[in-house]
DNA sequence: TAGGCCATCTGGTCCT
DNA sequence: AGGACCAGATGGCCTA
């Protein structure tokens, strides 16, 4: 996962066709995006279901807020099992607290869906091998990876600007564009791009993946 | 079997 | 008061 924090722009596309295999990263090939997903019976942490089932689909995730018939010996054997940790729970609640409680977890359940949603919105625009045979990405993997491809379109950008610039310059034109480059987000220093050509060989991880150090990676940046 | 990843529950905190 | 957000705890599933 350390190789996904400094991953070079440049490495950005080989690595992410290849990244399930190459960091063993879970999901996706096996399990599938439903079965992933996982939102079915209650994490035993909770509102234990009687027999440790396997995930089940998603309806019954919803029904899992809604237990009534054994919920209180589910709540005995939650307290049971949480030990002393669990003072407040000593005492049985009255209905009421356990009927607002179940809510309270049917409505952190649907923020985490909602979350899950995003995530999987975002894998969908990361250029990453989406076939059946590659693994979902994971949730860190997506975000870091996500950042990295942000950073690469940003360097694409600041270079595809240079070049336009140089092309006018040597053609004698106004130059608009290098009289005042854009800065993507406005972070022109965080990214000194043109700054690979004199940098040495990097010490970590990124070289190892692009095979020509980045100006993206922190360690290519560092003063010998 | 250990480790990674995940879903879920839960209690606390902050905001409206 | 109710909802959103967060982090810790817990246990299941999967892979190496």
């Amino acid at each position: 996962m350390a190789e996904l924090k400094s991953l070079s722009g440049d490495a950005y596309l080989a690595l992410s066709h290849g990244y399930a295999a190459a960091a063993g990263l879970a999901y996706g090939a096996v399990r599938g995006p439903e079965a992933a997903r996982g939102y079915g019976a209650p994490g035993p942490g909770g509102d234990l279901p009687a027999v440790p089932a396997p995930r089940a689909p998603a309806a019954a995730a919803e029904s899992s807020g809604e237990q009534s018939g054994d919920e209180d010996d589910a709540f005995e054997q939650r307290r049971r099992r949480r030990g002393p940790g669990a003072a407040a729970d000593v005492r049985r609640r009255p209905r009421e607290q356990r009927s607002l409680r179940l809510s309270i977890n049917a409505r952190e359940r649907r923020r985490m869906h909602d979350l899950n949603d995003a995530l999987d919105g975002l894998r969908a625009v990361i250029p990453y091998a989406h076939s059946p045979s590659v693994r979902k990405l994971s949730k860190i993997a997506t975000l870091l990876l996500a950042k990295n491809y942000i950073l690469m379109q940003a360097q694409a950008l600041d270079e595809m600007r240079r070049l336009v610039a140089y092309l006018n310059q040597s053609q004698g034109l106004a130059a608009p564009v290098a009289a005042a480059p854009l800065t993507p987000f406005g972070q022109a220093a965080v990214y000194p791009f043109s700054a690979s050509a004199t940098l040495g060989p990097c010490p970590d991880k990124c070289a190892a993946f692009s095979g020509s150090p980045s100006a993206l990676c922190k360690h290519c940046n560092e003063k010998p």
